[in-house]
DNA sequence: TATGAATGAGCCTTCATTCAT
DNA sequence: AATGAATGAAGGCTCATTCAT
């Protein structure tokens, strides 16, 4: 009976709540079958509002992109620390990793299975997914390096992509089997993909045999 | 008599005909912002007979996953015999996949990138998915027996996802550098992955070491 | 009881059905006033349609203008011929004129009322008007030079101005004096301007006299 | 201490203010196309001060034209003087007129090109335009008077209605030809309407002659 | 078989306008 | 005196979908 009565909510409060919203009601709708109203309804608030804070369905879009991206890249920052190393690296990453998409299955859905999918908004996945790539291509080359050797960029590049949808496609495993721990899993991608590598850093290189 | 008289054109054939003009129109425009009049026209037909011949916008979109799930199917059983070895199975498998990528990138961009994010067709695509993951599980669990172990369920299952996973994203990699052939992605792979999982096919197991 | 059954009109027809009410909407509301919706309803269709034919509502209000000022020029071509003197040109110009703002209201409020204040409309009005001053220029001219002078190109630009403008104005009169015929509103307008206009063809310039 | 201290202007000359910013953006835009924010924006303040001062957009709009309307007809008034013979009158009244068009084009603009063309202004306009003509008016049947004639009152009228438009249609022309100046306009006005009011006001009418 | 004509429905977007502070 | 926060209301535009021919 008291809080229905409408309140005036500065804007940096409203702008979050705003997003809050729109990831929820964007990972449960789609996108396309979402609509503004229906956000600013979950938020508590009508459509202009949106529009005056957040512009268009697209810039609010965009906005939920960068807002769940920084903070999952922020949390993988928080934990690669520069002086570990690789295998710490992959491990904590890893971790961080599972961690946040299990607490944040909608951002997690908004920002890798709809961004991915739609054109207007595949560079800017595209752009963080590349520095992920890239960060993990650095751990792997570095511990080439470590062990004498002189890293192959081809090589290491596909061996970085393999184990970024590795761990992609591990975490809609986890989504889809919410008893499992995030530590459960990343130990398991570990597993799977660490020890295979570590033959790889060997300067393994598997060749076809046989038949062909 | 000339060139320029419709051509009646028998049913099954006019179906491929949208299909393709279908899987072209959504790979490019996305499925949200195509339209039924864009495929029409792409077809070279009008909208009236695309309901006719194929339903509903959804069910369009539908038929477009069947086909090119079946296509991509049916290039793997193709080549994944039975007798072969899981090593040479894998490796089969996974050239004829980057060949169907690379053969049909709209494809492969309708099915995995789209179909996956849209939630009235997540069920269709997660069904062929599994099947893939099913058929690779398959494969790593014969392989463990076959060095005289008992596989553990969701080890197993943890790898086959990140085996999936790890091969559509090399895959998104093999598209966006058109100039690696398929076969070397395949062979990438290989190195990536295989090299690591006959580790944890003879029962390593990898654990957190250090301090956490 | 019969004629409100929808029927299948040709667009041809339809097309015209919706000028029709167009412009007699956007005369009664006024562009900005004026909904998509008024216009379909006043057409007896649905504003799908009216975009499908005749597209945005700038486009429309443009159609709209095209045709009327079509229709205005039509009309005075007819009767405007060449080997006629410039005051018998003027005289059934001027018949023309104030017979089309008598029989086209709307029209001619679309055309100049309106379509002359709204920006994007400017260029589209001032192009005709100024074909009306330059073919009042050349009558002007070429009486001037039948009474063997050489005009002045100034001169006579800026009386084509005024009696442009004076007809003009003089059309807005005998709106609201709807009584008073279309040919009464032409003599009054030969009377107004032409006699002071054959002043000026004989060389007579007004010059300021007395203190200023 | 700074220059960035807002000050506090008094009532009366912010309102000055808002209707110059109004005026000036009303002539940009368009009536409709303005938004009072545009309006607030460009005098510098909220729009919550524009509706506190000057009330609803209409009312806003509607202050514009009387402003501007009264700027115009006291510049007419302060040179027509009683005292004076029509002709001097009306050479004066044109300077006065042209000169006003010539310092205030956006009034101008907002005045005659806007207001005539939106229906809830017309009224306000056509009033305005009324006395103009009106004062005209008396001004010919004086002059008819003074040659011993008695002024038939339809013609005298037309005759009005005449020269306003014809001296608005030079207006514009002027406004068009930046480089020439209001007494040249003028005086080209007397040349192409005066010299034939003399002979209207002489009791010479116009008549068909020929064919039709 | 094939299509032009037609519509129901809905969404994005923008304002003029007003409170509460 | 002045403003940030908020909304009601409405309009443009598009599209999937269906008749009638």
């Amino acid at each position: 009976m008291l809080a229905t009565v409408p309140v005036r909510v500065p804007r940096a409060i409203r702008e979050q709540q705003m997003l809050d919203a729109a990831v929820s009601v964007f990972a449960r709708s789609g996108y396309v079958t979402a609509s503004m109203e229906d956000v600013a309804a979950q938020a508590g608030i009508t459509k202009p509002m949106v529009y005056a804070y957040l512009g268009t369905k697209e810039e609010l879009f965009s906005a939920c992109l960068r807002r769940e991206g920084t903070r999952l890249m922020e949390a993988l920052v928080e934990v690669v620390r520069p002086e570990l190393a690789a295998e710490q690296q992959l491990w904590q990453g890893l971790r961080a990793f599972y961690g946040f998409v299990a607490a944040h299955r909608d951002g997690w859905d908004v920002l890798y299975r709809q961004g991915r999918a739609l054109a207007p908004f595949a560079a800017q996945i595209d752009g963080m997914r590349a520095r992920m790539v890239e960060v993990v291509g650095g751990m792997l080359g570095r511990a080439v390096q470590a062990r004498g050797r002189v890293p192959d960029a081809d090589d290491v590049e596909a061996m970085a992509y393999a184990f970024v949808g590795a761990a992609e496609s591990v975490a809609d495993w986890l989504i889809d089997h919410q008893e499992i721990a995030a530590d459960r899993a990343a130990s398991r991608m570990m597993s799977a993909v660490w020890l295979g590598a570590e033959s790889l850093l060997r300067g393994e290189i598997w060749r076809p045999s046989g038949v062909d």
